[in-house]
DNA sequence: TATCCGACCTGTTGGC
DNA sequence: TGCCAACAGGTCGGAT
């Protein structure tokens, strides 16, 4: 499932493959992919054609193309949802079965892009830059743990006000962006935190070990071009990353822990799985009542 | 206001 | 073999 690393890899791709060039026809082959641009799938084409695209850019799990020749100000923002990939293709390439937008261009390098995805929770919208460079909207989105004016300080303030559990914060892109479920019980298994434990018992050294944590496996995610379970993740050129194969969590129910060999266990969490080591994670001690 | 939780969506897997 | 339920999970919006 895409998240941060998987994103910013697909960015890159982009920049290298898309930046520059000049779109020169739009095709939207499901509406569930436009659903964002409430004008419709006619104005998004209408819109984008005879656009040059920009540098491409990403907060967390959002990546936008900003252009010029349209009128300043406008970009496409991406988000690939579950299974969302963009593809650069040639022409010739037969349509994928989960096809949903097709973006030609006018030059003769013979590729077009194509935003493909299965589950259909991703989709391509255009809107305006507010006046910092963002989409306008997401500017509740926090920003990363890999953005370098990331405020850390801020963060573990935020985290000692709410009444809530780390991995739902962590999830919560409003407080930091880029991570999902499996980087979440990724940097939990590394800071042994159990998925359950209050926000507001974390010392400061321990958001600052959780996030060294989560930039650590992101960094490591990235080095390898991502997580791919499947298909549905790959980069640009319909490769997969690496990644999988270094988890010590996610996805390893009943497998030894790799520091203590105590099988991991997985819990179902809000409509959907948590991983963890019941020894090296213990569970948050129920607090007292009437104390 | 803060937090929680169901709905959205489709392919795969496992049980019967 | 075929059917059905469970599962995967990011984001949004309604409920509490």
């Amino acid at each position: 499932m895409p998240e941060l690393p998987e994103v910013e890899v697909v960015r890159r791709g982009l920049e290298s493959w898309v930046g520059g060039r000049t779109v020169a026809e739009v095709e939207v082959l499901h509406p569930r992919a436009i659903r964002r641009h409430l004008a419709g799938a006619v104005d998004f084409a209408d819109r984008l054609r005879g656009a040059r695209i920009g540098t491409p850019l990403r907060r967390g799990k959002y990546l936008w193309l900003p252009l010029a020749g349209t009128g300043d100000g406008l970009c496409v923002l991406a988000h690939l949802g579950m299974s969302g990939q963009l593809l650069v293709q040639p022409h010739d390439a037969p349509d994928e079965k989960h096809l949903r937008v097709r973006v030609r261009f006018a030059d003769e390098t013979g590729t077009e892009l194509r935003f493909i995805d299965q589950r259909t929770f991703g989709g391509l919208s255009l809107h305006e830059l507010t006046p910092d460079g963002l989409p306008d909207v997401i500017a509740h989105i926090a920003r990363d743990p890999l953005d370098p004016a990331f405020d850390e300080e801020a963060f573990h303030a935020a985290l000692r006000r709410r009444r809530s559990t780390v991995k739902r914060a962590l999830l919560d892109q409003s407080l930091i962006s880029g991570v999902g479920n499996i980087y979440a019980d990724e940097a939990l298994w590394r800071s042994r935190l159990h998925y359950d434990r209050p926000t507001a018992t974390l010392t400061r050294p321990r958001t600052t070990e959780l996030l060294g944590h989560i930039r650590d496996v992101m960094n490591a995610a990235l080095a390898v071009g991502g997580t791919s379970f499947d298909s549905l993740y790959v980069n640009v050129n319909g490769e997969s990353g690496y990644f999988d194969r270094s988890l010590d969590a996610y996805g390893r129910e009943g497998l030894p822990c790799r520091r203590c060999a105590t099988p991991l266990r997985r819990r179902p969490w809000m409509n959907r799985s948590s991983y963890f080591c019941p020894r090296c994670q213990r569970p948050p001690r129920p607090a007292r009542s009437g104390v």
